[in-house]
RNA sequence: GGCCCGAUGGCUCAGUUGGUUAGAGCGCCGCCCUGUCACGGCGGAGGUCGUGGGUUCGAGUCCCAUUCGGGUCGCCA
């Protein structure tokens, strides 16, 4: 057995001096001085301890050890003759008596250097991830990982919430994502799916009669990644709640969510409950997005009156999206990099033109409103050294465009943007149906589960496009934390819901069948919601990649390039779930 | 599946209009250094420039194809 420790390279103060200690930990650095003179750096989970070296013999132990092996080293405890300031233990050395290699790195040459793994190669990173992760820099996060989650439990159960574990295997739902699925070895050709939420699970619990779940729940989805979306699995701060309406399931997450923010987040003002409604039609019209960064003070225009027929071929026909940035001085190479950010971002362009200090119209497409110049001067509201960026299209595109280029500008040039701070909205007044893109048809907008505002007598009396549902986003900063919605727990209005996109009660029991059932045999009104706990951790970390706050990430391809995921497995493996592989022709 | 960007020693990057022996910092190895703390000084090893083809007297550089990576659109009830 080896030579257990007495303190770790954390705790070593001053009122320890002339104590014998014993330490463990990564060989992090040896700073040679001489022969005979050196310090070695010590690392541990908790921090890093100096050990001098001050014999030669000492030295000899240390040659041909690697660093990153670790070590047991055993000695006296003595004040630094010049102590370091910047580091908890900067007061203090050990004075080695004896050391013992614990585990040895076989390598003097590591693929990377551990503190600074994050400039390093992410896919290196991924197949190292177990050095990536001796970096404190690397490391931190997800301790701040688990510190939100411990925190959000703690919150969330103070609240009277349960936490409740619902299956991992389960079956394939039949809308949304593509899904993951597990053969069964006793039912051949059938297949389990891994959840891509717990969603029915939890309005069954609310129908057995639990009056408020949540949990930490790991949610399963065949998606292509993005920088805020890791491909596979992630987790959801998953809710719902009984007799419930959209303002109990606000209360909650404004009472839960600040503080957490405000204590472990990067930035030091938290806006303060109640967050900011903003319905989703204004939040498209004013902000070309469902998930508005309100740290960017720039707000989108119409300017599809005071453009038309100005002879522009791209906005002939087209509604027509402005955007007025005040007091603008960014070059003219910055204009052509946001014009084409936008376009790689939201596949549209961005079109734009100047009122320069003199009151002229300049730049961009100018000249084909000189003849209106007053007229969009009015318009617009310009003032001379006012930029002004455009989109066009269909209403939607353009609204769109106009928000990624609303998103850029004020990313890229200074002066709308307040980045230090979190700024939280719900989103609400999603519209109930929409008419699909590519089928031309009726569809739900969001998923069949929410309830239509007005219940019953709406989807009787209105315009399905002009129902709205009680659904809602929760957004921070730009990036959609959560969805969420007051279920549709009535069976006749589901069907009715249903019905009114060409589907029927046959469906409804066909989708999904245990609850339509179950709320046949009378169900509380009920609501919920399910923050994403990897974005909220990104943000309250500040880090750019959600990959960064997951301790074994995958790549964007969703390989894991560490364990080899996924991976071929033996015939035998494959005979037993009945399961043959068809190689795909090249 | 589409689009954009990238790939040069172990790591991060530079490499001019196509021109002689492909450079730097960090890391690694060796020597020196008695208080370092991103220690310092001197020296050294380490590169078929992602892969395959093409243009050319000559390609890291230009062209085509391809692989891999990142971002993004589609997708994400």
């Amino acid at each position: 057995m080896f030579q257990s420790r007495t303190h770790t390279c954390n705790d070593l103060r001053m009122e320890h001096i002339g104590e014998k200690v014993t330490l463990t930990g990564w060989y992090e650095n040896l700073r040679k001085v001489s022969k005979n003179l050196g310090f070695l750096i010590l690392r541990d989970f908790y921090g890093t301890t100096q050990i001098v070296i001050e014999t030669e013999e000492m030295m000899a132990q240390l040659s041909g050890v690697n660093t990153e092996s670790t070590l047991s080293i055993t000695g006296t405890v003595r004040e630094r003759s010049s102590k370091n300031p910047s580091l908890p233990t900067g007061d203090i050395e050990v004075v080695p008596e004896s050391m013992e290699v614990l585990g040895k790195c076989r390598y003097s040459e590591l693929p990377f250097e551990i503190n600074r793994s994050k400039e390093a190669d992410e896919n290196i990173r991924l197949k190292y991830r177990y050095l990536d992760l001796r970096n404190p820099a690397v490391k931190d996060k997800i301790i701040l990982r688990c510190n939100v989650v411990a925190e959000l439990r703690k919150s969330m159960t103070e609240q009277g919430f349960l936490e409740i574990t619902t299956p991992i295997l389960t079956c394939s739902s039949p809308e949304g994502a593509r899904d993951y699925l597990v053969p069964s070895r006793n039912h051949p050709g059938k297949f389990y799916a891994l959840p891509q939420a717990p969603q029915q699970f939890k309005q069954l619990l609310m129908t057995s009669g639990f009056d408020r779940y949540f949990q930490i729940a790991p949610c399963f989805r065949d998606e292509d990644a993005r920088a805020d979306r890791s491909p596979g699995e992630f987790y959801q701060l998953d809710m719902e709640m009984a007799f419930a309406s959209q303002e109990d399931v606000f209360a909650v997450l404004e009472e839960v969510l600040p503080p957490i923010f405000a204590k472990y987040g990067v930035y030091d003002t938290a806006s303060l409950a109640p967050f900011r409604r903003i319905s989703y039609h204004d939040a498209m019209e004013k902000y070309g997005s469902d998930k508005p960064d309100l740290r960017i003070d720039l707000m989108v225009e119409d300017a599809t009156t005071c453009m038309a027929d100005c002879g522009f071929g791209p906005f002939e026909g087209q509604t027509v999206k402005a955007i007025v940035f005040h007091d603008f001085s960014a070059t003219r190479k910055v204009i052509d990099k946001i014009c084409a950010e936008v376009e790689v971002q939201s596949g549209n362009k961005a079109y734009w033109f100047r009122l320069d200090e003199k009151g002229e119209l300049v730049g961009g497409i100018s000249k084909f409103l000189v003849e209106r110049k007053e007229a969009v001067i009015a318009a617009l509201s310009l003032k001379p050294g006012d930029f002004v960026g455009l989109t066009a299209g269909k209403k939607l595109v353009a609204q769109k465009t106009a928000g990624v280029l609303r998103k850029v500008l004020g990313n890229t040039v200074e002066g709308h943007m307040k980045k230090e701070c979190y700024e939280f909205c719900w989103i609400v007044d999603f519209p109930m149906y929409e008419i699909g893109e590519e089928s031309g048809k009726l569809e739900f907008c969001h998923n069949p589960f929410s309830m239509p505002q007005g219940g019953m007598k709406d989807l009787l009396e209105k315009d399905p496009l002009d129902i709205y549902a009680y659904q809602y986003d929760l957004v921070c900063n730009g990036v959609e934390l959560s969805s969420g919605a007051v279920r549709n727990h009535d069976p006749e209005i589901m069907v009715k819901a249903f019905e009114t996109v060409g589907l029927g009660e046959e469906d409804v029991k066909a989708k999904f069948p245990a609850m339509y059932n179950a709320f046949c045999y009378g169900a509380p009104p009920h609501a919920g919601i399910a923050p994403g706990v990897d974005r909220m951790v990104m943000l309250i970390a500040g880090e750019e990649s959600i990959r960064e706050i997951i301790p074994f990430p995958m790549n964007k391809t969703a390989q894991d390039v560490m364990m080899g995921a996924p991976a071929k497995v033996e015939p035998q493996q494959l005979q037993d779930v009945h399961i043959q592989v068809v190689e795909e022709e090249k």
